[in-house]
DNA sequence: CCATCTTTGTGCACGCGTTCACAAAGGCAT
DNA sequence: ATGCCTTTGTGAACGCGTGCACAAAGATGG
């Protein structure tokens, strides 16, 4: 999960957990090309595979949503697709700002899949003085000057951050302080926000720092003993460190226990 | 979570849980923010809160890495930076290739965080011959035709899919026959690949729907009984839904049953 | 109307992740 | 050297999420 919630401990909202709602988006995108090819009913079974998920987990998670769905037969297309909409919100419209118009937030500006399920972008906000006026994706970039008012005028609860991550925070705050109550993250730190305010983030960083855990350790699975490159650290702090696990001592590590 | 690994028994790698893994990078990242200061060393109370978790959660993870950390002081933050540095395979570089330079693509080139942790931007490949040659931050756009040679030669592990969502199936098979064992993907597709590979995606329209759940939850608490728009489509299938849940029955439903 | 066959919906058990709470460890002052 | 004070490392309890496996529901054919 390039994903994560911040703060907030958990509380399953409205009885659905927050794993299933994480997972309603992939339904509704694999039930929306079924659609698009007139399938009029799925199987839990085929549904899953498309959304690349376990038919048991699939039908778990509709069952919190109630009983849609025919034994024997399956479930409706066309039905399931207004239901998960609803449920995820998506039969209103979501004005959107973003905020830091640079390389991400032009390419973001652009993104078709964004209107596509009912997220329209409201406004685009740079705080360069150069940006202003200047069409992005169609739409002229407005000065961070005007935040609280387009916030305001336009009711825009969903804000997205594309600013460098020193001015994240501050954004961040201004946002929340005009009204909005989700956001977006996209730059590398850490948001403070009050409660009842969400943020969810994406890093591409982190991700792939995760990827390359796996990757070395699939590495050093089939090829155990190999030398590493020399220690660029001094040991702990005062005392020398005597280690709990046994095999490597202290300071040069073995590249792994394997 | 923006994120989320893609089949695979979530094998507990090494001991290290993954749900740790996915924590490194924050500690990482705050733990560098303190080196540049230079302060030498950090509790595990004011790292937690840097890094936005929970002071105990940050010790349990940190238990599984070693017994770094010194009683009544905390942890030498150099230290800490290699340990997790070397653990996450980030004392070695990581070649990774961008497939699909468009707009994402192109910001994803651009990004300067990219290669501020060992990884490498080895090439930037697209089908478009008219992007050929042309020069993205700094970096000659190869053509698709030579993604078997580029991975071959730079030894590439990780590739990063950025072309639309019906090419990127087809993407991964040829990144993954060349060599590629780690993707992450940004198409709005799920990928299948072999047992071995590593699949992360991120995906702005999950995350924005995921929010927008939140947000409808938030305003449906405030403003409990409104009207719904006409009932778009039919109910279920053939014979007249009974829906086991009271309050509602079957056809137009409210809103929410709050 | 009845039998059969398909597929849903869910009770249950298990494992992972989170959090609490505390004993052990170590620095530091006296 | 001794005692105090701070902070780590972890045992244990708990809660959430996952997957199995099956009974119930309903469609369909005779
Ligand atoms: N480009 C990527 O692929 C990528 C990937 C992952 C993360 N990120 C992160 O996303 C953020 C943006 O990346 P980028 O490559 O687009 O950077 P960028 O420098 O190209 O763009 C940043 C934009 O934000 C504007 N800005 C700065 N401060 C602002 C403020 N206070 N209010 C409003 N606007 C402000 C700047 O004028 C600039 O236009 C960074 O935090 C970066 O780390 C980028
Ligand atoms: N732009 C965004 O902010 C954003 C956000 C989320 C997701 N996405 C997704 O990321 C992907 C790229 O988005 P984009 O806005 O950059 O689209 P884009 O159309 O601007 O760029 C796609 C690029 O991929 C290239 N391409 C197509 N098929 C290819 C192939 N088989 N091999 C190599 N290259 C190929 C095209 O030539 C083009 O340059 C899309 O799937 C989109 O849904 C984009």
């Amino acid at each position: 999960m390039a994903t994560g919630r911040t703060h907030r401990p958990a509380t399953r909202s409205r009885g659905i957990p927050e794993a299933t709602v994480a997972r309603l988006p992939l339904y509704l995108r694999a039930l929306t090309a079924l659609s698009e090819r007139s399938v009029p009913t799925v199987s839990s079974e085929e549904l899953a595979s498309a959304a690349g998920v376990n038919s048991a987990k699939l039908r778990k998670d509709f069952s919190y949503l109630g009983s849609y769905g025919t034994r024997g037969v399956g479930y409706d297309v066309e039905y399931l697709v207004y239901q998960i909409s609803r449920e995820l919100g998506l039969t209103q419209d979501w004005p959107v700002v973003i905020v830091g118009i640079g390389n991400l937030g032009a390419a973001l500006a652009n993104y078709g899949g964004f209107a596509s399920r009912g997220f329209r972008v409201a406004a685009l906000i740079d705080a360069d003085p150069a940006m202003s006026g200047k069409p992005v994706a169609g739409i002229a970039v407005q000065h961070a000057d005007e935040l609280e008012k387009i916030i305001s005028d336009n009711g825009v609860s969903i804000g997205v951050i594309a600013t460098p991550a020193g001015s994240a925070q501050q954004v961040c705050e201004r946002l929340v302080a005009a009204g909005v109550t989700s956001i977006l993250n996209f730059a590398p730190t850490v948001l403070t926000v009050p409660d009842g305010v969400d943020v969810r983030k994406v890093d591409l960083s982190i991700e792939l720092q995760i990827l390359a855990f796996h990757e070395q350790r699939k590495a050093g699975e089939e090829a155990p003993p190999e030398e590493e490159t020399a220690p660029p650290v001094a040991p702990p702090a005062a005392t020398v460190k005597k280690r709990t696990d046994p095999g490597s001592d202290g300071d040069v590590p073995a590249v792994m226990p394997a």
